[in-house]
DNA sequence: AAAAATAACGCAACAATGTTGCGATTAAAA
DNA sequence: TTTTAATCGCAACATTGTTGCGTTATTTTT
């Protein structure tokens, strides 16, 4: 079996998303971390915080991929089926953890995973604008 | 103002769509018109039939993007706002457009557009599995 | 029908994002 | 301390999408 490393890089990584309160992407962290490790170790090191259900990653309306810290690591099984703001203004990207969608499907559909996305202006574009 | 017009490269792509049930990515449908027109051309068709709102498109879990025909065009407003079924197996997309989930939003956030995904498997491969 | 206007095209070049192979490091176990 | 293998850095590559510009072709005007 594979046992996973706390490596300096790693631990960086993890500093950065314990200072954020929104997702961050791939290109952020990198800004964020400035020349501590590689691009390449970044994704490698994203892919195992994944893995180890340490963060979700998440895909945007616009094709953007972020990532953001899981903070329900003490449930018995460990499933994102919440949902997540992207905000048009600010492009900031938020967990909304108590935000679950009921729906109706179709019969013959085995659904294992959903992705809810909600886009609009969060709280703080709403009122800071005209 | 600028007037679209109707190219033979255009017909060709609406008639990939035509014929398909599910959604296309820009591989898919370059790979069925084989060599009809350029690469960029595509592109260029896909951005202008979804201004036109003849198809939209849906950014999937996985980073794909694909392209479905809009079967709605009759609604006075044109809004995309149906779930989108993404088959683990056959990674086929395709619209549920009957699918809308009900959901409650914490205060002071404007939501302007929704996406809603599932994943898993479809009719057709979970009749066709073990 | 011919001429004019401009939407659409092809091509080449570029950009962003992510992946892979491989030899060198280094964290953790023995 | 030595050993093991997870992780890293670097270079090279792949995919997806964009942009500029001179050319082509559809549509409108004459
Ligand atoms: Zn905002
Ligand atoms: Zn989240
Ligand atoms: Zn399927
Ligand atoms: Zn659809």
């Amino acid at each position: 079996m594979k046992t996973t490393r706390n490596t300096t890089a790693k631990t960086a990584v993890l500093e950065v998303f314990e200072n954020s309160k929104t997702a961050l992407s791939h290109t952020e962290i990198q800004k964020q971390l400035n020349d501590v490790c590689d691009r390449v170790t970044i994704y490698r090191i994203l892919d195992r915080l994944v893995n180890e259900d340490i963060i979700h990653k998440i895909s945007n309306l616009d094709g953007t991929v972020k990532y953001a810290k899981c903070n329900h690591s003490h449930q018995r099984v460990h499933i994102h089926n919440h949902a997540h703001f992207s905000c048009e203004n600010c492009h900031e990207i938020t967990c909304l953890e108590n935000v679950k969608p009921s729906y109706i499907m179709p019969h013959n559909y085995k659904v294992n995973e959903i992705n809810f996305t909600l886009s609009g202006l969060c709280p703080k574009c709403l009122n800071s604008n005209i």
